[in-house]
DNA sequence: GTCTATACCTGGATAGAC
DNA sequence: GTCTATCCAGGTATAGAC
C-alpha cells in the first residue's frame, strides 16, 4: 500500500484559482482584441498552460466568453444600483457617476469586454443585455421622470442624459491607455478619476439644478 | 483586325468605383467585428467578388485596413477644426458638438473603426494618432485656457471636457444599434441626433458661460 | 484583371495515454 | 488533471493560366 492514495492530489482551491486566472486573463484579453481577435493558444500562453489544459476547464472559447460577460455582469448589477436606490437628485448622481467611474478603474477590461460586445450588436450576448441592462435604464429614467414631475430637478431628455453618463464614464476604461498616451503620463492616476468625476458630476448638476 | 482594342476594357473609372467599394464594404465589417473579427472572403463575399480579386488591389489585409483607417481619418482632420477656427467660444463649442455628431450619423462604421483600434491600444495605427490626433487635442485645450484667462468662459479641466465631448459623441456611432434598441425603434433617427446634440451642448454652455 | 489551384499556417476541438 | 497526437475548418497569400 502506499501513502499517496490518502493524500488528496489535486485540491479544489487550487483549481478554483486556475480558473479565476484564466477567467481574468481571458478578460483582459477579449478587452484588447475582442471575441475573434483572441486565440486560446494566447490566453494559455500568458499563463504558462497548454490551450488543451484551458480546453478541460471551459468546454468552448464561446463559454469561457461567456463566462467572462456573466463575471463582469454580475459585478455591474451589484454596483450599479445608485439611483434608484436614491431618494434625492443630486446624491442620485454623485453616487452613480462615482461608482460608475470607479468600476471603470477597478475594472476596466470588464468593461471594454462589454463595449467590444455592444459594439458588434451583441451577437453573444444580447438575450442579457435586453433582460437586465435595459429593465435598469428605463427604471433609472422614470426615476429621474418622476423628480422632474416634483419639480425637484428641470426637465431634460433623460434617455440621452443616461448616454452621457453611460459613455462619459465608460471611456474611462476603454480609451483610458489612449487618455494617459495623450496627457504623456504612463496610465490614469487617481487625480485623474477624480477630476473626471467632478467634471461629469458638476457638467450634469448644474443643467439638473432648479 | 479587332474592334476590340481600340476600346479600353477596363477603364481606370470602374477601378476606382470598385476600389471604393471595397472600402466601403471593408470599413462597414471592420466597424463591427474588427481587424481580427474580417476576413478578406467574408468583405469579397458581400461584393460578389472573389477573395484572389480582393488582394489584386490591397497587398494585404493590413494594406486595406489601414486604408480604411487612412480614409476616414482624412475626413475627420478635414471636419474637425472647429474649435481652432472659431473666434467665440460658445459658436466654437456649439460647431464641434454638432459636427461631430453628424460624424457619427453619416459614417458610423468609420468612428468605429477608430474606437476600436484604439481600445486595442492602436497596434496599427499608433504613429498617425499621435502625429495627428495629439496635437489637435492640445491645441483644442490651449485656445480653452486663452479663453478663460481672457475671462470669457469658466475654468473647467478642458482637457476632460474634450474627453467628454469625444466620448459621448462618438457612442452615437459606436453604440448607436445599442441605443436605439434600449429606446425601442429600429435606428437612431434626425430627432435622437438633434436632442442629443441640445443636451451635450446645453449641458457644456451651462458649466462655461460666466 | 480575374480565375483556379495550391501552399502554408493558425486555431478550435477531440481522443486517448498517463 | 495534464500531456501528446491528431483532425479539420477557415484564413492569408502566392503562382500561374486565361
Amino acid at each position: 500500500m502506499t501513502v499517496t492514495a490518502s493524500v488528496p492530489r489535486t485540491p479544489r482551491a487550487a483549481t478554483l484559482r486556475k480558473q479565476e486566472a484564466i477567467l481574468a486573463e481571458a478578460e483582459r484579453q477579449f478587452a484588447r482584441f475582442g471575441f475573434e481577435g483572441v486565440s486560446l493558444d494566447s490566453i494559455a500562453a500568458a499563463l504558462e498552460l497548454s490551450r488543451q489544459n484551458l480546453l478541460y476547464h471551459w468546454p468552448s472559447k464561446e463559454e469561457l466568453y461567456r463566462a467572462v460577460l456573466d463575471s463582469v455582469m454580475d459585478e455591474w448589477l451589484a454596483n450599479m444600483n445608485a439611483i434608484t436606490q436614491a431618494g434625492e437628485p443630486r446624491a442620485a448622481i454623485q453616487a452613480y457617476v462615482a461608482d460608475k467611474l470607479r468600476f471603470s478603474r477597478e475594472r476596466p477590461s470588464g468593461n471594454a469586454v462589454f463595449t467590444r460586445e455592444m459594439m458588434a450588436g451583441a451577437p453573444r450576448y444580447a438575450d442579457v443585455l435586453k433582460a437586465q441592462v435595459m429593465p435598469l435604464l428605463h427604471a433609472d429614467v422614470a426615476r429621474f421622470e418622476r423628480w422632474a414631475d416634483e419639480g425637484r430637478i428641470r426637465r431634460l431628455d433623460f434617455m440621452h442624459l443616461m448616454f452621457l453618463i453611460w459613455s462619459s464614464t465608460q471611456a474611462y476604461a476603454d480609451l483610458g491607455a489612449q487618455f494617459s498616451l495623450y496627457m504623456g503620463k504612463p496610465a490614469l492616476d487617481d487625480a485623474d478619476f477624480e477630476r473626471a468625476r467632478g467634471l461629469i458630476v458638476n457638467l450634469i448638476w448644474r443643467s439638473l439644478a432648479v
